[in-house]
DNA sequence: ATAGTATTTAGAATTATTCTAATTCAGATT
DNA sequence: AATCTGAATTAGAATAATTCTAAATACTAT
């Protein structure tokens, strides 16, 4: 897999602070500056499905004066109060989701990035025998393969 | 989620060290004396998912001599042939499991351990959208939720 | 047996994350 | 508005899992 960290740009944030101050109040969490500044730049950089490195990088333009320990006690917040799901695909940094949906992930192989695919699986469980005696309280498919930027690329090849 | 090392006991080990051997050789994988420990250890724990170091701990008693940097090495090469998967539940150690039949990882997020859910997601891309120009290549289904033996206690309580 | 390559080894290095202790802040209460 | 109190933030140290490095060893084919 080609280094990724070179090829994620950021584009500029453009959400209403306002309306991240309100949803994380919403959420039952005390809603301060670095909270905001790092939900926004969640929601700003979805389709990144970005590490808590390059959420930190991309806060730190808002507010320059924020800790990298800031940023990962923010989103531990976010996720136990059910904002932001965090993806785990590989042994890497984790990568932070603010898509509550459900959604599948899948991740490209050639590339490293991770996509979303809407969808749900119905009935969750589909095709697997869950034991009696166990709850399931949460089901996630992570898809692998190739994308169409890294195929097109092996075509030319 | 309670502190899982304390808890994780291995049985003895008792496969035929003659066929594990033979089936390193059929992945086209040069069998030596630590891969087929490896191998060895992670297929009597199958169940219990182990880790690197729990693997390492294991093949230690077989071969005193064996190094962490074996362990991962030869994880990795077993995992390039297709003898392992590894197993990303949490951004915790990678766990890994033999079992390359299609099947469902269950996480109990009470005492956290993983668990095999028999059965196949087909179509395996079932009830996600995905989008045109992506190649799945492989899916991966991951559950989690309480184990019998953690929801018993909760009753019990 | 020998050469040439792959594997193993110990230990250092790296990376992502968590911890610690001191400071600052937000929201409630005077 | 000033004060209080627990929660949040901070810098930097500590930790855990993994990877890297360079030297030694073991296999395999000649």
């Amino acid at each position: 897999m080609k280094d990724v960290k070179a090829r994620t740009v950021f584009v500029p944030p453009h959400r209403e602070r306002g309306e991240v101050h309100a949803r994380i109040a919403e959420a039952g969490l005390r809603s301060t500056a670095q909270r905001s500044v790092v939900y926004g730049v969640l929601l700003d950089h979805a389709k990144e499905h970005p590490t808590a490195d390059e959420i930190f990088m991309q806060a730190k333009i808002e507010k320059p004066e924020i800790s990298m320990a800031t940023v990962y006690n923010c989103l531990d917040a976010l996720v136990k109060h059910h904002l932001v799901k965090q993806v785990h695909l590989e042994r890497a940094a984790t990568r932070y989701c603010p898509n509550m949906e459900e959604h599948a992930h899948f991740l490209c192989e050639t590339c490293g990035e991770v996509w979303d695919f809407e969808g749900a699986a119905k009935p969750r469980t589909s095709g697997f025998r869950v034991p009696s005696g166990f709850t399931v309280t949460q089901t996630e498919v992570n898809m692998r393969g190739v994308c169409p930027a890294c195929a097109e690329q092996e075509v030319a090849r």
